[in-house]
RNA sequence: GGUCCUAUGGUCAAGCGGUUAAGACACCGCCCUUUCACGGCGGUAACCCGGGUUCGAUUCCCGGUAGGAUCACCA
């Protein structure tokens, strides 16, 4: 078989050779010890936690060495694409403070950052491949396929196209090549795998050092796989050796679902003559199945936490979720940040090798804990800001009453309610996210304050009205915390309750209860629920007015 | 089924041949306290099983078991 001939009948318009295409894509200009890391999505739109988790790792590793982190869209498959996906994917990551340094968003000199705009680049060292006999085209038809698929399984063998099953299509000569081309026959090319036999009739292995993992050894690839499509378009193990080398990837991270076709990759880069990237294989995010017990993959259709819209809805802070991340990712990371809770999470020494190759299940637990703490770091009038923005998104009906003066409310009343006990030592640690946040305050506007919790046991109907008389009676909008609650305190004393929770504790039987419930009364009137934080404080931001007509709603 | 990965409390995890087997979240109790939260103190709770190697295995090796991943002209 002449394969020069064939490649020339194969790819007429081919010109450039893998040797001008690395002239035109040189090596990078970046300072020793710089990665280079790509995200590589296909455009479905659809971004999800893992998607995210990937790119973290990614960003992190360029930008912690002063590399470059791009975005490469994998659109080889038509099928899936999906219009603004781009836009999507950049802007979900944006609100993640994840950026690409070049790529699809925004050029760069090692484009195009579209697989489906680089068939030329592709062909090129497809071409190359066929005129040193390494690939062939392949006629066999999905029936042919089928056929062979289920002669493999009822024979309980590998599937695929390999040894003796590719020989028929390995053999093919040059007419009967033209005579199938001439006939307008759809064909492939594949590799010629050089198989994984070692001439002892042992299998071959493969050993790689992946960054996560540590060595990775596994039978080396003996399937001659699909390198071009019948559309000209190559598979994504082709694209994904041709543009990783051409753009020059330094580290490839990516899931590890592909960990088992990194066989062939590696077989494709040594066909190719090129020198493969560091592997990064991380660890898939999983679940605890309600129904098995078990441990599974966060799946699309029936988690919704996987989705990234889902904390954008939720209303968690993207640092929040952030942090959680890097927790997930390098577990020494907690202990850094209570030895470090002022520094940005840039500064963390965030590292390949600190990771697990173990799917660690998604802890939502987890997430809310570190949430507070994020939230409690940034200061209220920015605290509002989000939570407007978030209304903007999931409740918009909320956006005049953060926004608007004229409504009785306004940025700064906000800013109040979400300060409350957020200073001294102990700081309250109350907001986790934004619908919780809102659920939290929401008695702040009379929209919807609802009474919805009863007074305590041993405080009778009359007592509690009684109470709340007196209350309004000697209100005064004035008092400072500790005139205030000394008010109340006489209150309590004079109706028969202990002035101290203690005393009450002590003698239950000399009290009708004590302080306390006398309290828990006035907050349910003014706040309609029986927790809260300081009530005196609560009532200086509802402010004078509004405190009144509470109290005075309830004493009709 | 083949191949590969993984295996420490409910969860995330330190550990890397000798430890009273860290820590965090969750949970429980106590303290602080007008409620709640915050904070402080304390508590329940773990090395998948079986063989080796070794004076000694959670740690190393082999086997099993379990869970996960993957076996496309999808990525």
């Amino acid at each position: 078989m002449d394969n020069q001939k064939l490649a020339q009948l194969l790819f007429p318009a081919i010109t450039g050779t893998p040797e001008d295409l690395q002239r035109q894509f040189p090596p990078r200009d970046l300072p020793e010890g710089a990665k280079v890391t790509r995200m590589g999505p296909s455009p479905t739109g659809f971004i999800h936690l893992g998607n995210l988790y990937g790119a973290f790792v990614d960003e992190r590793m360029a930008h912690l060495s002063g590399g470059t982190f791009y975005l490469r869209i994998e659109d080889t498959d038509d099928k899936r694409y999906v219009e603004g996906a781009v836009e999507t994917i950049t802007s979900s990551l944006a609100f993640f403070g994840i950026g690409f340094d070049e790529g699809a968003c925004s050029d760069g000199a090692y484009g195009p950052y579209f697989q489906s705009q680089r068939a030329e680049i592709y062909q090129t060292f497809v071409k190359d491949l066929v005129r040193r006999g390494l690939a062939y085209p392949c006629f066999l038809t999905e029936e042919d396929l089928a056929r062979i698929r289920a002669e493999q399984e009822a024979n309980k063998e590998t599937t695929g196209i390999y040894g003796r099953y590719a020989e028929k299509s390995r053999s093919l000569t040059l007419e009967e090549i033209e005579d199938n081309l001439r006939q307008g026959k759809s064909y492939v090319i594949r590799l010629r795998s050089s198989g994984n036999t070692e001439p002892d009739g042992s299998v071959r292995y493969i050993h790689v050092k992946d960054a996560i993992r540590g060595d990775v050894s596994m039978p080396a690839n003996d399937q001659d796989v699909v390198i071009l499509k019948a559309t000209g378009i190559p598979t994504y193990h082709f694209a994904h050796v041709v543009d990783d080398y051409l753009m020059r990837t330094t580290h490839v991270v990516r899931g590890e679902e592909w960990l088992m076709s990194l066989p062939i990759h590696i077989e494709l880069f040594e066909k190719l003559g090129l020198e493969p990237p560091v592997y990064c294989h991380t660890a898939v995010l999983m679940k605890l199945d309600e129904e098995t017990g078990n441990k599974r993959k966060l799946s699309k259709r029936k988690d919704p936490e996987l989705s990234l819209d889902y904390y954008r809805s939720e209303g968690y802070h993207p640092q929040a979720v952030k942090e959680y991340l890097m927790t997930i990712l390098n577990s020494d990371f907690e202990e850094w940040r209570a030895a470090n809770p002022e520094t940005p999470l840039e500064d963390f020494p965030f590292s390949t090798e600190k990771m697990n190759s173990a799917g660690a299940l998604f802890d939502l637990n987890k997430l809310n804990d570190i949430s507070k703490d994020v939230l409690l770091g940034i200061p209220a009038r920015e605290l509002a800001g989000f939570l407007t923005d978030w209304a903007a998104l999931a409740r918009p009906e909320l956006v005049p009453l953060f926004t608007d003066a004229d409504t009785g409310y306004g940025p700064d009343y906000l800013t109040k309610i979400l300060d409350l006990g957020r200073s001294g030592n102990k700081p309250r640690k109350d907001l986790i996210y934004g619908r919780q946040i809102f659920d939290f305050i929401g008695y702040f506007f009379d929209e919807y304050f609802r009474v919805e919790e009863t007074i305590p046991e041993n405080v009778s109907d009359e007592d509690a009205r009684e109470i709340l008389r007196r209350y309004l009676d000697t209100y005064d909008h004035s008092d400072d915390q500790g005139q205030w609650f000394d008010k109340i305190r006489a209150i309590a004393v004079d109706m028969g309750y202990a002035a101290k929770p203690k005393d009450y504790k002590k003698h239950p039987e000399d009290y009708k209860g004590h302080v306390g419930h006398v309290s828990t009364v006035i907050r349910l009137a003014v706040m309609g629920r029986t927790q809260s934080p300081d009530v005196w404080e609560i009532q200086q931001i509802l402010g004078e007015d509004r405190t009144k007509a509470r109290l005075r709603a309830l004493l009709v």
